[in-house]
DNA sequence: AAATGTTCTTGAACTAGTTCAAGATTTTAT
DNA sequence: ATAAAATCTTGAACTAGTTCAAGAACATTT
């Protein structure tokens, strides 16, 4: 077993890589440990790479005018983070990104990546799938949210990622399901006596 | 001047086309003209089709479970529009696309552009950097939204579409922003008066 | 094991935005 | 031109969710 099993298996499920194409592809990552309440990107920074999460949890969130923040996601293990944004474009970022727990990640920069696109179409394939798939996964999340209610909205996260409220801070969720800590905190209440 | 000029144009912004590449491309392509009110998407079936506006203005939208309906996009002349999340997995849509004026588009198919995209990589290509845009525009909208008062988010839409706000209707505006049409209504008129 | 920092809870007062209802205006079809 | 349909306006009553403040519980460091 590699060090690069999970994410390897993790592109193949969208396309076929063959040694070759595994060990061009290996060869671009960088591996780093993190530890909690570290920032992998930071707004006025440039989000260089796109993560892969090996090991632990993060969140991106957005701090706006007014100084509250809003988390934009989580990932935990076999799911990629960045903000985006500002990574497609390589511009400052807008977000910060943040270890919840200590981890472990694989990185990829973007430059890289556009070479390795350019140089096998496989990769292009592979980067074009995984866009749209975020792309249309975005958009569902945004739909199945709309007309709902706070508490509905908590429902329904709590039915479909058990393991992520489990492991992340109740405050950071409040923000991503776009109410207040309190009110959060008040609807766990009500539904533990139901 | 040719009747696919505008697509043409549009996608030599991203990838450079020879003659060949235009041809594969424009064999393609399915053109209509479409009627105001008239649906190009529906729930339920299945969104076959990518559509570009060639002439015209539309919406897509979502009716929740209360029937209350929420405005996902707008598109005018030399935009795509489409329920993305269907035309990806090809499974049944969950939006509405519907025009808001007499108009004309040109639509690709699914499979169309999976086999074009399998036969000539500028295509793969193309399209990997359309969704990563439009995956970045998306979050970019959501942030742009984030902790503003609905006030604020009318002021900044219209100073960044004045078109679209003059094209479309207000309830659909309203609906798009998140809004009630009549607190839409209301913030109008405190803003004339100041 | 004490001390410090971080996260969570609870209630009371508040407010941005909704809902309802009815009339006014604009657009579309005949 | 006229009627019918669609859209927009306005005010009054309401409510889901916020804000503030202070204490309680939990985690982390020394």
């Amino acid at each position: 077993m590699t060090e690069y099993q999970n994410i390897l298996r993790n592109i193949n499920r969208y396309v076929e890589l063959n040694e070759q194409d595994e060990q061009e592809f290996t060869s671009i990552i960088k591996t780093s440990s993190v530890k909690k309440r570290q920032f992998i990107v930071q707004p006025n920074f440039v989000c260089e790479f796109q993560t892969y999460v090996e090991k632990g949890a993060f969140r991106s969130y957005f701090v706006s005018d007014e100084g509250e923040d809003h988390t934009i996601q989580f990932a935990i293990e076999d799911w990629f983070i960045s903000d985006f944004n500002s990574y497609i474009s390589q511009e400052p970022a807008s977000l910060f990104v943040e270890a919840l727990e200590d981890g472990i990640i694989h990185q990829i920069a973007y430059q890289d990546v556009e070479n390795l696109c350019e140089k096998n179409p496989k990769f292009e394939r592979f980067f074009r799938l995984v866009a749209q798939k975020s792309f249309a996964y975005a958009q569902k999340r945004v739909l199945s949210n709309l007309g709902k209610s706070a508490e509905a909205r908590y429902i329904e996260f709590q039915a479909q990622y058990p393991t992520i409220v489990q492991r992340v801070p109740q405050y950071a969720l409040a923000s991503y399901l776009g109410m207040s800590a309190e009110f959060l905190s008040k609807i766990r209440k009500r539904l533990s006596k139901a």
